[in-house]
DNA sequence: GTGACGCCATTGTGATCACAAATTTCCCGC
DNA sequence: GCGGGAAATTTGTGATCACAATGGCGTCAC
């Protein structure tokens, strides 16, 4: 499926600025992509305007593929389409938080469970390499690097299950609590972090699988409870 | 937020066919319930190309607001973009039906232990009423009535949990196993069926938690293995 | 100084046009 | 009769234009 032929009808010189050159997608494939890691990785801030004009702009493309990348996040709960017809990343809530929680618990650790079959030793390697990458990355307060490689380490482990559309679910539900990772990160820092991903790659490599569930249960327990204390004790929930 | 003024600048009439003529919602939105509709009450057979222009000639719009209606229905796995751009039905195989068959049994006897608390004395009355027209459709061998009765029975609890986020991921869930309902049914017909409704609804009445989420984990059970072997029991799994 | 009213820029929505890839159709040669 | 290739149609993708609604901003009255 290759990109459309990028005439660039008007008379500027027609620079892509943050988007990769092509890769053989469709823009709205690459509009998708690059939306969808700024929210994650919290590039954008919760509560503000996200237009599609600007993001157009932004990203060197029409209008038009942004508003179909949009639409997919705004049906992922990645963003929110208010009254007004603005578009901005939805607010938390205790209630969707706790939602958000206990989804993740529900899933996640099956799907690891699913994982673990498939997983090789060289996968378990690359994993821990992951980890490695994060543990640098909280010593030295990276927030971005830290939040990239959490996101890598689970769906590294989660991607194995094989089962798609299990994934497309946590997938959305990353997508609904990412931007406030980074605000918790970044009200508190990484550095008091300890996460429970030691004890996850110990029980893949022993094969155990309730081991295993019980550590990506622990790790969801930890990292969310964190974020809820940082973003809902606001007196302005946001 | 108001349709805009639908100039139909061609010569036709232009005559909306099975659009509801307005309402107040935009076209995409209409178009999007028209199609999710479709989808989950077996309208459109899996395998079988929907086409953007053919659609919103079906529904009297252009081909723009379902193009956005489609892409929010492959964000929820509804629909699939195959690498020919060819738009479908995603074909069931053992491995999905077990992910949502899963995903369902977490997800769903929460929703409705979450609705609980919330459920009146009338919604549990019309919750009733929902499930007598299911019974008369079954009778009667309307399959078109049954899974839209069926669907009404469920929602009807699970809306009450207030709790927006699992529910639009038990949607998304329905979407995706919608259209083999249909094919089972029509296979072998709803005459041979017993639900377990009768059980949650008096689990509803009597305020138990416990009974409840055991009535509706039974209900998708047996649904599920409904469908399961009379669509994974073909050759050709489509 | 302060409030309200009106004007203008911005924004999402929908329609139409253009284009390339894919599919179908049709015709010719064997 | 039957396969194969070229032409024509169909289809998704992207761009541009038009429009109504919203928000922002300045100005004027008091």
């Amino acid at each position: 499926m290759k990109r459309q032929s990028s005439s660039a009808p008007t008379g500027d010189p027609g620079v892509p600025i943050s988007l990769p050159p092509d890769l053989g997608l469709t823009a709205h494939e690459g509009v998708f992509r690059q939306l969808r890691d700024r929210i994650l990785f919290g590039g954008i801030r919760p509560g503000t305007a996200v237009t599609l004009r600007g993001l157009a702009e932004d990203l060197g493309v029409s209008p038009m593929p942004v508003r179909e990348a949009v639409r997919r996040l705004i049906a992922a709960g990645a963003l929110e389409l208010q009254d007004n017809r603005r578009v901005v990343v939805p607010p938390m809530s205790r209630e969707r938080f706790d939602e958000i929680l206990f989804a993740r618990r529900a899933l996640e650790p099956e799907l690891a469970a699913r994982a673990l079959a498939h997983l090789t030793a060289a996968h378990i390697d690359a994993i821990e390499d992951i980890d490695d990458a994060i543990d640098r990355a909280m010593k030295g307060g990276d927030t971005e690097s830290y939040m990239r490689g959490n996101f890598q380490f689970h769906f590294a482990i989660y991607e194995r299950a094989g089962a798609d559309t299990l994934l497309a679910l946590v997938e959305s539900i990353w997508l609904q609590f990412g931007p406030f990772m980074r605000m918790a990160y970044g009200r508190i820092g990484t550095s008091v972090l300890e996460d429970h991903h030691e004890f996850a790659i110990a029980a893949m490599r022993a094969r155990n699988v309730a081991d295993l569930k019980a550590a990506i249960d622990a790790d969801i327990g930890q990292g969310m409870g964190f974020i809820g204390d940082a973003v809902l004790s606001r007196k302005h929930p946001i």
